[in-house]
DNA sequence: GTCTATAGATTGATAGAC
DNA sequence: GTCTATCAATCTATAGAC
């Protein structure tokens, strides 16, 4: 009996979590209340702001959750890239690269099946005006991006500073737009009988990356 | 002096547009009230109901007032490289085609010195979470993208329907993603030294994705 | 056309009973 | 931990004097 109570206690703030997850990621953080979260989470108000204390701590929370093990997936594919390389004593290859870095996004959101919005949501925070989000999350990608810009330069060494910084942006970029218009209420957008499945996605993006990636000057 | 008179009630409207454009590039159209673009233009609140109507048509002819010459330009760029094509009994170059699409936007923000906001503005406006926004700058684009898509699928007749549509997707999504970098208030993403004067990144951009765009399958 | 004043709705956050 | 009730601030939009 304690342990059941205990577990509905612990489903609130989650049920919080993954109704907060679902709006922002499709009405934005400023256009998403507190009341169309809880309304949809099936709680109280007032359980937001005793549970994470207040919004912006709510994003945070909800951002966190999904990006500390996408950036431990990256970092782990990443170190394999670069041991895999050292032991054939030749440079990283950039399309492995890109494929550890874009990969892993798409597929945390697969995985999981009550989180289907992840991908969505990422995407959204990389391009959301607001400056809470834009703060939160580059204090979560920072370290991140330098090292995939590390790798990158690595592999690509012919290429200056401001051709990868640019190119990297560029794809970040693609891959974004990629990710929002994998969600939802974006099918829109598709022309009628466009595949919009994951692995398909995944598949075009990598190969218009990692070509304009390698293009020579 | 009835003329002196009749240009500072035409300005009052400018004003206002100006103004709501510097503040929906930087905070989006939900983050931005309408007190803080009357402040900002120094007019007074109640003038936006009265010359727009409401918060949504002011939103509206601000982009408007951008795409309407931008996507004219477009076209007409459309047009000459269709025309010199036909002349040369050969295919439209996909480079020559996202050249057309890609350089209007960033030089159409140069040349008109107090709208350098326009960059940011239509960067921002391609992912805004906010609905409103989507719907209203999908109306206005949803022509020149199929005309994009068109003039791609003659120049790459070798690609299928979907691959054009991603490839013209993930660059859209790096042009604006690459637009936001170049606002003023994105300067802390840049490296220390990073280049980011427009032409030079018109010019890693075009480079990027038209490689992509014409990679074999 | 421009102003003041305010209606009417919604927001994030909190106090206090249970 | 969860609830009701509410505060104080902010928002868009409008009515009416000038």
């Amino acid at each position: 009996m304690n342990k059941r109570k205990s577990l509905i206690r612990t489903d609130t703030k989650h049920s919080i979590m993954d109704a907060a997850e679902y709006m922002f990621a499709r009405n934005g953080y400023k256009g998403t209340s507190l009341r169309a979260i809880t309304g949809r989470a099936g709680v109280n108000l007032a359980a937001v702001n005793y549970h994470f204390g207040s919004k912006k701590v709510l994003l945070e929370a909800v951002l966190l959750r999904r990006i500390q093990p996408l950036n431990l997936e990256r970092r782990r594919r990443f170190e394999e890239i670069r041991d895999n390389a050292r032991k054939l004593r030749k440079k990283p290859e950039a399309e492995l690269i890109l494929k550890a870095f874009i990969e892993p996004v798409f597929y945390f959101g697969e995985s999981d099946p009550g989180s289907k919005d992840f991908i969505t949501l990422i995407g959204r925070a990389i391009v959301d005006p607001d400056d809470t989000v834009r703060k939160v999350f580059h204090k979560f990608m920072r370290s991140i991006f330098e090292l995939l810009f590390k790798m990158m330069s690595e592999a690509l060494p012919g290429l200056s500073r401001d051709v990868i910084f640019w190119r990297l942006h560029f794809t970040i970029g693609a891959m974004a737009h990629a990710m929002r218009i994998c969600s939802p209420d974006m099918k829109e957008l598709a022309h009628s009988g466009t595949a919009t499945d994951t692995s398909a996605v995944i598949e075009h993006l990598i190969r218009f990356v990692s070509k304009g990636m390698k293009a020579r000057r």
